[in-house]
DNA sequence: GCCTGTGAACACGTTCACAGCA
DNA sequence: TGCTGTGAACGTGTTCACAGGC
């Protein structure tokens, strides 16, 4: 499923909403998919539903980890993950996973197995662009490490922030992006920076050869279509959750039919 | 139509159930019902993923009314809000929506039927629990006021942060969460706290009435039914994208079809 | 002509229910 | 006797294509 060019909204929820404007940029119709028997075969390609659920199963895994769980069955990890286990067990067997009936899941395996197939064998670098308020807050996170990734770079355009250190790195200049991200391997980029700001931002980060990035900005950006978004926007999420108290509310208005 | 009730984790997936407790509250064919709670069109209760596109059709609507336009045909206006025009359309459609044929539609009036189903005329007060690095920053984040909601009160269980002030507000101790839930009115609130502590930071909230929870501690969360929750999770959503990255990679070292 | 509104077709995602294997 | 793995049914969401009105 490759994204679709231009842009699309990809935020909190589980959005799968492969919004392709244009048209089939993924094989729609007979687009000879990668062979079946073909040799290099890593990924069975899955639906991006599963995709974005397997993430929350690695980190469920992980917590029963470290509670020294060896094995989980799919009712377990379903409900650890929130989920129901038919979709828990769809969404594995994607994986060709090796569940053992009658037993459960190895949790080890299960979590060799979903970081590879998510990528995470190797620790990905990602350039933040944007200190602020948000940027800086991102920065500071410190989740990433243990899930795969580090802020290998720091950027901003403004030349007061230039050379502050933020979580043990420098902040550099915007014009240095080019340098930075062919010598640090970065793929992917979170921009953190201002609406205004951030169109020109994702089109210089294409330029270097950033083709994934995580907007925080509340706009769409538009990008070639092997580049991938992604966007976080707070406002939506609480209009979204304003809109859910708004019907509940009404609905309380009416008689409660049966219970 | 059986919805599963009970305790569901409404973590990730943040899909409020849409429960179909045989309502045929809004409109059935033929069973026009004399007095609605509220005359003035209430919520033709609409797709959960429409529901997640209004909000950046909103965005777009006034970034338009900004620069002046006043009618939009559904083709710009989906440009602009990186969807396609037909699903605009449709959105639009359940909302018994205004466009003129041949014409477009009216900037000013579809903000205000937006804002409507959205909840949105009232500014929604909305707690924030945990002033960590992540809840400074959302607390400092000045694009709320303009889309509809503005924090009422900060939350920490620190006692050496209770007091500080940030973004004009004192932060105050989690315990005297009921008393200003109750006082600022607040059904929204904001979880940015550390992933240990946020399930009962949730508990509390509920208790307090709070019925909507827009979490950002990397957990699933266990709320009653009547509670919505949905979930942000930076490492997520840059899995997803190392995902696609990891794909992508792969998919280059096979043989180019043709584009 | 142009553009909205919408039924119908299609694609995708979820759930069910049971076959198959330890 | 479990519990996984999965086809098939179902429901949701997206796209098409054209009817309807300006």
């Amino acid at each position: 499923m490759s994204q679709q060019r231009s842009e699309r909204p990809a935020g909190s929820d589980s959005r799968p909403a492969r919004s392709a404007a244009g048209l089939s940029a993924d094989g729609s119709p007979g687009h000879g998919l990668p062979e079946r028997g073909a040799p290099a075969s890593e990924l069975p390609d899955l639906p991006e539903a599963t995709v974005a659920r397997l993430p929350e199963y690695l980190r469920a895994l992980h917590v029963l980890a470290d509670g020294g769980g060896d094995v989980v069955s799919s009712e377990e990890l379903a409900q650890a993950a929130g989920v129901n286990s038919a979709k828990l067990r769809k969404d594995l067997s994607y994986l060709r996973s090796n569940g053992t009936r009658g037993v459960g899941y190895d949790v080890g395996q299960l979590i060799d197995k979903i970081e590879h197939v998510l990528g995470l064998n190797q620790h990905r670098a990602v350039a933040l662009v944007g200190v602020g308020n948000l940027g800086q807050a991102l920065a500071g996170y410190g989740g990433f490490g243990s899930r795969g990734f580090h802020i290998a770079a720091l950027f901003d355009a403004d030349p007061t922030r230039v050379g502050d250190r933020i979580a043990g790195l420098s902040v550099r200049h915007i014009d240095e992006l080019a340098e930075v991200v062919a010598t640090e391997h970065i793929a992917i980029a979170v921009i953190a920076t201002p609406a205004h700001a951030a169109q020109a931002v994702a089109d210089a980060l294409v330029d270097c050869g950033v083709t994934s990035i995580l907007n925080f900005a509340p706009c769409v950006l538009s990008v070639p279509e092997n580049v991938d978004v992604r966007k976080v926007d707070l406002a939506i999420e609480l209009q979204i959750l304003s809109f859910h108290e708004h019907r509940k509310s009404t609905l309380t208005a009416l008689p409660e039919a049966i219970s």
